[in-house]
DNA sequence: GCAGATGTATTAGAGTAGTAATACACAAAG
DNA sequence: CTTTGTGTATTACTACTCTAATACATCTGC
């Protein structure tokens, strides 16, 4: 049911935000089927002393999964996984892998690259990521 | 021969940085074949001058062209579009759109996307930016 | 109500990216 | 050689992002 701190590692040399780094963590665990609905993130002081890190950083991150409606704040117990919308998430979800997948057709267009060529390098980037 | 600066626009407050916009415009211009090897671009005090933007904006938008290869400066003249090197161009175009690729990938992957979803979602991309 | 847990608002500091001002180096044309 | 045209190096200013420190508000269980 809760989370436990030392399921997450952040780099805070990488380059990638801390924020940044747990939010992406959190969305793996829960395309994972490592998390479910109704599980609790680890609070934000417990998290910050397991991994060396301010704990509004922590914060921060939370906030923007609940934003994203990932995670509801239960007052006064912490961050529980979302279930209910499904279906609403995985929409918000298309729209942000459509932008990104915009920038990457629009890249291509104007190189002067063909249909058939930008099909060919995502299809070879999913075969790739696809473990 | 040479490129008019008026062929140029810009939108400093559209958080996009100038510089960026710039190199945007002139690889667009190439990849539609309104500009050929050996065309010299705009000089950056009189594009400018034009656009109303510290000069050195311009110079950095060239100077990174001229990185990757896409332009040459030809001292006390400008800089003058390059044909030679078209194949090399394209490799590391496809690496570009790779790159941009793979984080539309990742993402998806993230969320619980399947093969066929995501291969959806950039076939529909695809086809509104073919005009 | 008090103690202890939760996340938050506000503010500040460091670092970085983008833009700009100045002075400079080099080349072509007269 | 001087003038005028290129782009560049250096430096500084501004805005924004990320992280952090402090003080705060809310809720639960006693």
């Amino acid at each position: 049911m809760d989370i436990s701190p030392s399921a997450f590692v952040v780099q805070p040399s990488s380059g990638v935000p801390i924020y940044r780094q747990l939010i992406d963590q959190v969305r793996g665990m829960i395309a994972a089927g490592r998390v479910q609905p109704g599980d609790v993130l680890p609070s934000v002081r417990q998290l910050g002393a397991e991994l060396e890190v301010n704990f509004m950083t922590i914060s921060k991150a939370w906030a923007k999964l609940e934003a994203e409606g990932v995670v509801e704040h239960d007052r006064g117990r912490g961050m529980v996984v979302t279930g209910a919308r499904r279906v609403s998430l995985h929409a918000e979800n298309q729209q942000q892998v459509r932008v990104l997948a915009d920038q990457a057709v629009i890249r291509g267009l104007q190189c002067g690259m063909s249909r058939s060529e930008l099909l060919g390098i995502f299809k070879a980037s999913i075969e790739e990521h696809l473990q």
